[in-house]
DNA sequence: TTAGGGTTAG
């Protein structure tokens, strides 16, 4: 690179620093800056070292900003953050007590909250929080972090009494949002919902919602089992949102057709994506896919997967991606085709084997009646059983008559298991699972004999994914 | 540079 066209040059290794993705490719990027000559400046050290801070990598983090021979405010409170990813609120506290005075803008006050609630001093995190709001740099943003603090605490309560205090001026929709998320995570979906149709009756001329809110309504209604509301929220903010709908709101989406048995709307929502799916997406087709009894097509999108991410930026699958195709051949009663992907898992894919993938194997065996391959294959795992696997194992040996021998090994088994982990809670535990598994297996019965059979739509690889 | 969301075996 030429010095003449080296303004061009900075302005491009900045994208490419903002957007870049893997680890190699910063390191890669950080020479580069290094053999331009560009490593003083601040702009390029900053955007490096937002990268370095949120993958944890505290060390490189801090040694860019020690080198920087000036250090703007925007610099501080992206070496703030860095300290907050690693948990460090003490560390980040000492950087805020140094920083010159102009250099404390709002953003520094919201990041040092941020650092003291990821590390769960919500006191602290209060404390900085009633300073801002003396110091006159609180805003909108501080309520919300503060709000997000309480709620990632498992404290609604007090989430919800700031909430109650910001009132309809101060609150926006990220507010929303993030009580909504609240609710969500402490496995409260209704509370989620409510908190919804209040922002729409009440924020009605004020506040819109967002993908977020979107995305995130339907994953309650998803969890509640309410799926006339959530189809009526994605018909009635289609034109809200216009075509564009955003990767997370179509992952919730298909999610929750798939889950109440409608694939063909999974599928649209599916090919009508705004860009290339991403590998959420991906395991959410294969799972739902296999969870509606269409384990071909759940193969079929795999081998879509993998051939469409060789052309596109790289989507790999990765364990849940198995975890999901393995289940969906054992549903099905594909023992071949599970046998093969089980078996190209880490030399074609990279993905090495875990317990959970020999669970859906030893599952695959027993459902097709080959206990003693199931038997065998646990014999040899080069990874422990867990009490799943072995309870799985337990479960068809007891249903199958001639399973007596094999039931008493993985019996012996799961006693040396807890044996080992040294306590009996394990051992109730399984037995707990053990009856579920039961009531599972027995509503499973019925569900047949009553011929509940889901209607049947081809996953069409024809669909263009790309637009 | 500061706040919010998604997939996983029986």
């Amino acid at each position: 690179m030429q010095p003449r066209t080296l303004p061009r040059g900075r302005a491009a290794v900045l994208r490419a620093v903002t957007g870049c993705r893997g680890r190699r490719e910063e390191q890669a990027l950080h020479c580069l800056v290094c053999k331009l000559g560009l490593a003083s400046d601040v702009v390029l050290a900053t955007a490096l070292l937002v990268r370095y801070g949120k993958r944890g990598l505290l060390g490189p983090a801090q040694r860019l900003f020690d080198d920087m021979r000036r250090r703007d405010a925007v610099a501080f409170n992206a070496m703030l953050a860095a300290l907050g990813a690693s948990g460090r609120a003490a560390d980040a506290r000492r950087l805020f007590d140094r920083m010159p005075e102009r250099d404390r803008t709002p953003a520094s006050w919201n990041t040092l909250l941020t650092c003291y609630c990821r590390a769960g001093d919500l006191a602290s995190a209060r404390t900085v929080f009633e300073a801002s709001l003396r110091a006159a740099t609180s805003s909108v943003v501080s309520w919300n972090a503060m709000v997000d603090g309480y709620c990632k605490a498992g404290r609604m309560d007090a989430a919800r009494e700031l909430f109650d205090r910001m009132g309809s001026s101060l609150r926006d929709v990220i507010t929303y949002n993030t009580m909504m998320a609240g609710y969500l995570r402490r496995g409260d979906p209704a509370a989620a919902i409510a908190m919804f149709r209040r922002l729409a009756r009440e924020e009605e001329q004020t506040l819109r919602p967002t993908a977020v809110t979107i995305a995130t309504v339907v994953t309650a209604c998803t969890q509640v089992g309410d799926f006339a509301f959530g189809r009526a929220v994605h018909l009635s903010t289609r034109q809200l949102l216009g075509t564009s709908t955003d990767a997370v709101l179509s992952n919730a989406l298909m999610d929750m057709y798939f889950k109440c048995g409608s694939v063909d709307r999974a599928l649209e929502v599916f090919s009508t994506m705004p860009g290339a799916p991403n590998l959420f997406c991906w395991n959410t087709v294969i799972a739902g896919l296999g969870r509606n009894g269409r384990g071909e097509d759940a193969v079929r999108a795999f081998r879509d997967m993998v051939q469409t991410s060789k052309k596109i930026n790289a989507v790999k699958p990765d364990s849940v991606t198995f975890v999901a195709l393995l289940s969906a051949c054992s549903h099905s009663g594909l023992v071949r085709e599970g046998r093969e992907l089980f078996a190209e898992m880490l030399p074609a894919h990279g993905v090495a084997p875990g317990a959970e993938h020999y669970g859906c194997m030893v599952d695959l065996l027993c459902r097709a009646g080959l206990l003693g391959e199931a038997v065998q294959l646990v014999r040899t795992m080069p990874v422990r059983p867990n009490a799943k696997v072995l309870g799985c194992l337990l479960l068809h040996a007891r249903s199958s008559g001639d399973g007596v021998t094999a039931s008493e090994w993985a019996a012996r088994r799961i006693v040396e298991l807890d044996v080992r982990d040294g306590a009996a809670y394990g051992l109730s535990n399984l037995y707990a699972s053990l009856q579920r598994w039961d009531h599972v297996e027995r509503h499973r019965s019925a569900a047949v004999a009553s011929g509940k059979e889901p209607g049947r739509t081809s996953y069409d690889p024809q669909i263009p994914h790309v637009r």
